[in-house]
DNA sequence: GCCTAACCGAGACGGTACGTCCGGTCTTTTT
DNA sequence: AAAAAGACCGGACGTACCGTCTCGGTTAGGC
């Protein structure tokens, strides 16, 4: 289980754990109302239902209070601006990563593959209404490329790492570039083609690309 | 050379090359001070700019109309609304793919690859700028899917059938598939990583993916 | 007739005749879309109805802009803030002050004073909403005293100077004092008292203060 | 010497006597911490001091606890809202009239009208700061008529009556009416004229207008 | 000498108004 | 007619204050 920490907030006061705020927010002062994490995950939550609904630039922090049952003040005392309610909401959303075991590598990558968007919670969509904002908002960029990209990754590595002990991964794949392939199939099938990522997607992805790329053989021979 | 045209405006009076607007814009009705088409590409190429310098939302039409020296009502004349206007402008940045033949798989591929984003005119940003929006604004996806990827994807079925020809290409290999791996692996890069898509990248893009998924074959080997 | 001229806004663009908006306003520069006089006139009306409903605090720009069938953006192309709309929203009213010649002072007096508070357009009510502004804010006390007091000064001076040349003034009489004397009684009465200023109140104070102090004399005697 | 008592606060708890707060404050239950009765007079305070300073509408309740040392709910505590903190700021404020009797008509009124208004302690500004509020606001006006505007104009019956007595009044006099025109003309001037009410403002009140009208005489003859 | 209830400072809470900016439309004069 | 200019309505932005509520901590009685 990956678990990320965001120490500071814009406004000074508390210490957060963004990706499970309830667990152990403080306050570095003493004095004063704490804030209700009830908030921050209500708003986080309603924030991550709009998103999706339309888009990045059609969601409005009205839209956000007021489906949390909140006042504008209330975001507004917690981020900065939109993007960076937008930016703890898409982490608030969870994409924790199983790592899968099975002991056969197409077994493990498909079982990633099928993690890495779950449709029925329209994280596609959410990343399709981020994309470009990433390109003009590092701080965007930092927190998908964490929160998203990098438990993946990790995540892959571990499966091939144990497939090469196996003995199950030719010599000489380029790894590190074959690690993007599936992700970026994935993005780009969201985005360009609009096209759904479902389970016989992943399964021609493995077996037409990450396993001849990872074991220098054709899955079907 | 594709060239590409577009029938009709949202506003009556005007059939309208969009690619090529200086061509042959002809009034279809009598009367009245004509449209100086000098305008059009005038407010596309400012549109064009503007686009990878601030992103689609906070391009303004008023930016737009002002860099081309022109009032916004030239604007809305033009186009129906913002996006109208943005998806001509991606268009009339030109994409135009040479379709190589060199006699070798390889060289064509890198060939293609180099010319499928052009750093130096920022088209990657312009990528990047409307990736979301294409998520939200089908018409925009068509645009995109017409104008980059339907021209990239015949040149790139072209090199492939050629090298087929000649015995370079696998049985068994899914080529439908393949053909999308170096535009997804190009635009995960630029919207993902942030990194710059340069010569090196294509080699190794070709020479770890590509040339391997089609001719079966490490390209080391 | 008395007739008042502001001869900038704060914003470029325009002389504006803020007492009789719809005489001459005239662009200073040339192109674009003139500002619509009727726009100003109707957000001076309903500012001017607001104001004596709810007082100067809880009247809105929002509630002005409704009224008047405007967006927000329309008042603050006109006024710099709320005060200023305010300021000329009085102006506006209309406190012009017929100046009797009667033959008789007792009857250009009460003349004089019935004019200067209008009931039936809540014109008191108005004095009362911005009174305390008047301690703050320069602007509003030199427009309330060019607007409303000058003008009504001037009007008794004249009928005053006209009754000496006919003898009926008692010399010694502490003029400049006595001028104020009935503006006090009225401000004084709306504000202070809270009571209505009718007809015999009017009556009341010539007779007991005003004729006593100019001529000398008690009136019932 | 006068003295005011309020029997209850909006909030249960406590009987309290404004003017002097410190005096008898006593819990009406039983049990816990009873209030500081220093907080009363600390906000008091810092509300008398703060209204002069900014006008009624820019007065915070944040600044004046600020000012006060206390937290906005020890405010709200004893006050229902802003408008009774500033009531009782007021009458806090202390406005007895010392009621003189130096044989003398003139020197008696010349004393009430010093006292009126006491320049030094900014009780002129702290009138103009809520003069448009009582309009809007009956227990304002009240407030402002029972502690300030009664206790003077019993103090002037009183020197009138003395005056009587001694033969210096003239019959048919408007005593009613004429005892208002000293406070009229004060506020007047405050108010309109934004002009200091001084020592020789006061006599030429006595002189020209309150002597002349009670005696019927020119005070120069 | 605790217990308890209400106080206290601090500050979060849901609202509402501010003054600014932009989108898409409309209306001028000039070309 | 089209052009540049800019006013028009609507609506979101981020800030500030209102009056209420809630926290940890304090401070009297009453038992």
């Amino acid at each position: 289980m990956i678990r990320v920490t965001l120490v500071s907030n814009h406004r000074p006061g508390y210490a957060r754990l963004v990706s499970t705020p309830s667990d152990g927010d403080v306050p570095l002062r003493s004095g004063g109302r704490p804030r209700d994490p009830g908030r921050d995950s209500a708003l986080l939550a309603a924030a991550g239902e709009i998103l999706p609904e339309v888009g990045y630039d059609r969601l409005t922090v009205e839209a956000v209070a007021a489906r949390a049952g909140a006042g504008r003040a209330t975001v507004y005392r917690r981020w900065k601006d939109k993007s960076e309610l937008v930016r703890d909401a898409i982490e608030a959303l969870g994409w924790e990563v199983p790592i899968p075991d099975t002991g056969s590598l197409r077994a493990d990558l498909i079982a990633l593959g099928t993690a890495y968007v779950d449709t029925s919670s329209r994280r596609d969509a959410v990343l399709a209404a981020i994309a470009s904002s990433m390109a003009r908002d590092p701080q965007l960029r930092e927190t998908v490329e964490r929160v998203i990209a990098t438990p993946r990754r990790e995540a892959y590595a571990l499966v091939v790492e144990r497939a090469r002990a196996r003995g199950e991964i030719a010599e000489g794949a380029d790894l590190g570039l074959i690690a993007h392939v599936i992700p970026a199939m994935i993005f780009h099938r969201i985005m360009i083609l609009g096209e759904p990522t479902d389970g016989a997607f992943f399964e021609r992805l493995i077996d037409s690309l990450s396993l001849p790329l990872l074991t220098g053989e054709r899955s079907s021979e």
